[in-house]
DNA sequence: TTCATTCTGTTATAATTATAACATATGGGG
DNA sequence: CCCCATATGTTATAATTATAACAGAATGAA
């Protein structure tokens, strides 16, 4: 049983694990050490070793850790072997693209079913799946035991679909819209996709790459001013 | 100038503000406090101050913040009003979702031009953005100031392509394919959006619940014998 | 105008997170 | 079988990050 409380930074680096160590036995490495591991993933050995230690002994003093069984094991402390159900509320641009293009079921999950309010949309089928009405919802949600709910619905409509969702027993949801869903039960996990949160991060170290480079650029130009007299 | 370095934990929650602040100005909010914030974002009032005095000082004392103008200085700092040109590579799946849905320029951004090799892909339009051949990829950027490369092409094209792109210019890459790109030159930066791995800690966490409600359960029975006895 | 209240920016402290150090166990070579 | 090299798990230390405390400026009511 885990007793002591594991940070998010740890949770967050065990799918950049287990992604390596796929990758890895993949192309036949069979053992590997916290050093050689650190080394491609730009991360110290200590760490590695320290985030490992937080779910028990997996590796062997001397040898190292063994690629295969640790990538089982990373993945069944990310619940992959749990079988977990979701569905997915939103058959927009973004819905569909997922449900075309995602693949659940390599990371463990299922997607068991998918809810639009479009008429238009309902009845179609996409990689095995067809969309319902969400005057469905909540039968279903009664009927059936699910885990997350993916959702993609329009931002107007996002609050009011996530307490929806909350009320009728989901307890966590993978947010592709654009708001903060900071309102629903305090005990619902979320999980958040926001793209422009992402670019702009990014732009923010493009715009202080550029002020380096003008500021170097200036250093030099006084430099030349400062020769010529 | 900028002096200290801004750590990356802060610039993440910018873009955070930003939403809020945005959303407040809509609502017809035009004054704020870093308590009444930090209540809306789930922050304390004092990182909140802590994170903007990084920048400067946007505040008044004994008023609080104006929202239109700390929303204005935020985007600022994040390099929205730089005009940013960025180019996607790679039009498949998600490729066309992003051309087709995500407004680039609601962010400060121009999606200049996007490039595949499938030949029946190349010549179509999107978003009045028209797919040019990889093989003008290096004249394109050789003759057009690009700041950022979006990187949509399958996961086995990925490290090749971002190579390719950082040898010849390109400075920032918004990586959705789930590869870690720690190859490329270390001057590239790189924010990753990787659907998987934000599933996979969602998946700990339900899982981590399951354990606790599961745990909770078997206290009860254990409580219940005892009694019985 | 005065004064209590509000609320910032900053400094000080606490908590968290990452790195380094170390004691110990294993594997393999001679 | 013994010993060295390797590499873990853990403890100790350093660095970072978040929270709390505080001094002072501006507001708004009386």
């Amino acid at each position: 049983m885990k007793r002591i409380k594991v940070s998010n930074n740890v949770i967050r680096r065990l799918p950049r694990y287990l992604r390596k160590l796929d990758e890895l036995k993949a192309s036949g490495v069979s053992r590997i050490s916290s050093f050689n591991l650190g080394q491609q993933l730009g991360l110290t050995p200590s760490q590695i070793r320290q985030d490992f230690s937080c779910f028990g002994e997996f590796g062997q003093q001397g040898y190292g850790y063994n690629v295969s069984a640790l990538r089982d094991e990373i993945a069944s402390i990310l619940g992959m072997d749990r079988g977990f159900k979701a569905i997915l509320v939103g058959v927009g641009n973004i819905g569909h693209a997922l449900m075309d293009n995602f693949c659940f079921s390599e990371w463990g999950f299922t997607l068991a079913a998918a809810f639009d309010i479009d008429p238009a949309i309902v009845g179609t089928t996409t990689n095995g799946v067809t969309v319902r009405s969400m005057d469905e919802l909540l039968d279903y949600l009664a009927g059936n035991q699910i885990d997350v709910a993916v959702l993609t619905v329009p931002k107007e409509a996002a609050s009011a679909v996530a307490k929806l969702l909350c009320d009728n027993g989901i307890r966590a949801i993978w947010n592709f819209t654009n708001v903060e869903l900071t309102e629903p039960n305090s005990t619902t996990i979320v999980e958040n996709i926001h793209f422009s949160d992402s670019l702009l991060s990014l732009g923010y170290y493009v715009a202080e790459r550029y002020d380096e480079e003008a500021a170097h650029a200036a250093r030099l130009e006084r430099m030349e001013k400062a020769r010529e007299q």
